[in-house]
DNA sequence: GCAAAAGTGTTCGAAATACACCCATGC
DNA sequence: GCATGGGTGTATTTCGAACACTTTTGC
């Protein structure tokens, strides 16, 4: 809210309605091993033909977390979100020349998400699918690679000093489980042991399940189950990068 | 921005404009040796009579950041915002009632600053001034205490990984200058030896700028100035808490 | 000289890394 | 049995916190 007007004010007190206000949000998600995000394929103008971000405007008296979550729902074809799934505001995007249509601002969510159902086409959208991060990027339409930039870089330091990497993970899951988000996120292999240490080191970061589980079809002991605590930030944070080269840790 | 449409498009392919959008700005120094919030004084409605913190409307054809630089100048009689004042976007609130002239979305930045000129009246604007972040907090327009707290957040997170805290400090400054910053910011004393090893170690983080100069009226040697260096980011980051019990680390 | 603050050095314990080693499973 | 991965232990090293000591200033 502004204290003070730069036009005219109008009606209530407004100025006149030139900004169009829309979420777009970057679901990312652990899918099939690969670090993916959640893409759509547009349908109608502008960018018709081109993969985006689910997004749409934020109806009149919606308040924009619910708006970022109505998205999702209706552009993906899952009808409820499951529990579990974390969505948090990114930041906004508004240069006045992002949008063909006029002047649109879009506040960007990222959400964190594990085992979500294969996504389907929704309104306005002719396909719908998780796409790995790493691989060569789709052109995307408006200024989204940027927002999926941001996204991405938002995850892999996040993980970091938050608990939020077993977001990917359906529960319960094992050790190892949870080390392979990590090195999938970061793109780098973590000493198995040292790793054990760190996660078990946290208090109330996990909580035995009970029971245990293969990670391979070919062998190799089974590694205990857990499930989220209450935990959410880390200390101390895991490490993604050598302190003196700044190179990635791993054996 | 939008794949979808909730609300029948309208002119170009948007909706009805019914939402609005302001720049918030929490520009934070540390003013007479004391970690402070600039607010404004409103002189119109709604709210007014109340401080606030600085914002205006996004005017049609300018870019977020912009407007928030605008807006400082404009609110506090700040002719040109002096170099070295560094302005992130915060988050943007949109609660569909945070305004009572309508659906207004709020995009706020914060700024971070040193050795402003004392802030005067402005546009829409009764008075300006430095309020101490530690004092009884005044009742503020809007949500604005709600964007204030995120801003003190902010950068009593930041400055732990970041070279942010010399921001807040006119060049060249001392060591001691600088632990006076952190200190004031995370209410809290720091060891001087172990600061002063600290951020020496980290390359680039200080310069030498020559000279020297006391700190407090009544003797002690004086400390060698130095000046920011190309140096964002802090490795390892300074701390504010200890790793058992969270409490606050000092002698 | 004395007080105060900057700058330097040292000690001690905690923590991270890099391993080695054993255990449990599939085949 | 062997390969594979989980779980545990440990030596080495690095790092940080605490604190003693020296230096340079104002008075």
């Amino acid at each position: 809210m502004g204290s003070s007007e730069r036009e005219p004010a109008v009606g209530k007190g407004l100025p006149a309605g030139v900004v169009a206000v829309t979420v777009d949000v970057a679901l990312l998600t652990v899918h099939q091993h690969r670090f993916s995000i959640l893409l759509v394929l547009r349908s109608e103008p502008p960018w018709r033909g081109r993969w985006a971000l689910p997004g749409s405007f934020v109806a009149e008296d919606e308040d924009l977390d619910a708006a970022a979550r109505r998205t999702l729902e209706q552009e993906t074809g899952i009808e409820r979100l499951p529990d579990g799934v974390l969505l948090e505001q990114l930041r906004s995007y508004g240069g006045p020349r992002r949008d063909p249509r006029g002047r649109v601002i879009s506040v960007a969510y990222v959400a964190f998400a594990a085992n979500l159902p294969v996504p389907r086409a929704g309104r306005r959208v002719a396909d719908a699918r998780f796409v790995p991060v790493g691989d060569q990027p789709l052109p995307l339409a408006f200024d989204h690679a940027r927002i999926v930039g941001d996204a991405v870089d938002r995850a892999r330091s996040k993980i970091e000093y938050s608990t939020l990497a077993t977001a990917f993970l359906p529960e319960p899951f094992s050790i190892s489980e949870l080390r392979a988000v990590y090195e999938e996120v970061w793109g780098l292999s973590l000493d198995h042991s040292n790793f054990r240490r760190k996660v078990l080191g946290v208090e109330g970061f996990l909580l035995p399940a009970g029971g245990a589980r293969p990670s391979r079809p070919r062998g190799g002991r089974p590694g205990l189950l857990y499930r989220r605590g209450p935990c959410t930030q880390l200390w101390p944070p895991l490490r993604r990068g050598d302190p003196d080269t700044g190179a990635p840790v791993g054996p």
